[in-house]
DNA sequence: CCTTGACCTTACATCTACTGGAACCTTTAT
DNA sequence: ATAAAGGTTCCAGTAGATGTAAGGTCAAGG
């Protein structure tokens, strides 16, 4: 299989495929013309890749949960504790954001939006 | 003033500031020795920045705001729209952030997290 | 006067996770 | 034979800083 196959079937860009391959998470063989010629491993890799980055998961998790995966003597504890971990973050920003969006439509809502220069979040950043 | 009693005072790192003068966000003007001398006018712009950028305002929005903050003949529908644009696109992130926790909430309760290999977090990102 | 330490300067590298583009090679279809 | 469609590598750029190295400056103490 050519990369836009793959890229096709997983819904990765060619670009980010070969990305990939560039920092050691998935490692195609080479047809003597020297395209990257991919198994249904590497698809199967590269749609679980897929998967943990859509849920957020950065790159070096994703290595991490890889490596746990094509481990057939993992412990659930192990690829437990990363996800927790990335629910944690995740909570964390959500609850940051949140208070950006408080804030914001507090603000938003209170400026009249109109052609006069007195404005509630101008006066808020300043404050 | 020195750019550490700057820093002290408005929160940001030193090294923050100096970016800020490099992307000319502000211009402290420069003492016979090469120091950055910063006036109160500095200071307010500072804090104003870091006040934005705790608001989850891009950079590039900051100068913007900046602009229109010192506009005195600005309309606030300006100021309105742009703080708008970025709540909308905060509501977007709060709403991604939280397909992630769903997920992962779910994946995480519903794994072992014990020594024995089988994990439905893995199941599901392979699936 | 000299040194020490705190503070300042610039310039360059690094981080995340790609993405865009140029220059060039290979395959496939006409 | 040629042109389009695919593949390749390499380099640069994105956002918003942050880390580090090499060096200039300033105030205090001996």
């Amino acid at each position: 299989m050519n990369i836009s196959d793959v890229a096709e079937k997983t819904g990765l860009p060619a670009k980010t495929i070969r990305y990939y391959e560039e920092i050691g998470l998935i490692a195609p063989h080479r047809g003597q013309n020297g395209y990257r010629v991919f198994a249904d491993a590497h698809l199967h890799k590269l749609a679980f890749l897929g998967r943990a980055r859509t849920l957020g998961f950065s790159i070096e998790d994703c290595r991490t949960l890889l490596a746990l995966y094509e481990d057939d003597s993992r412990a659930s504890a192990d690829v437990r504790a990363v996800a927790k971990d990335h629910l944690e973050r995740i909570n964390e920003k959500i609850a940051e954001f949140e208070e950006m969006r408080a804030t914001l439509q507090h603000l938003v809502q209170s400026c009249a939006g109109d052609d006069r220069p007195d404005c509630p979040i101008l006066r808020d950043l300043a404050r």
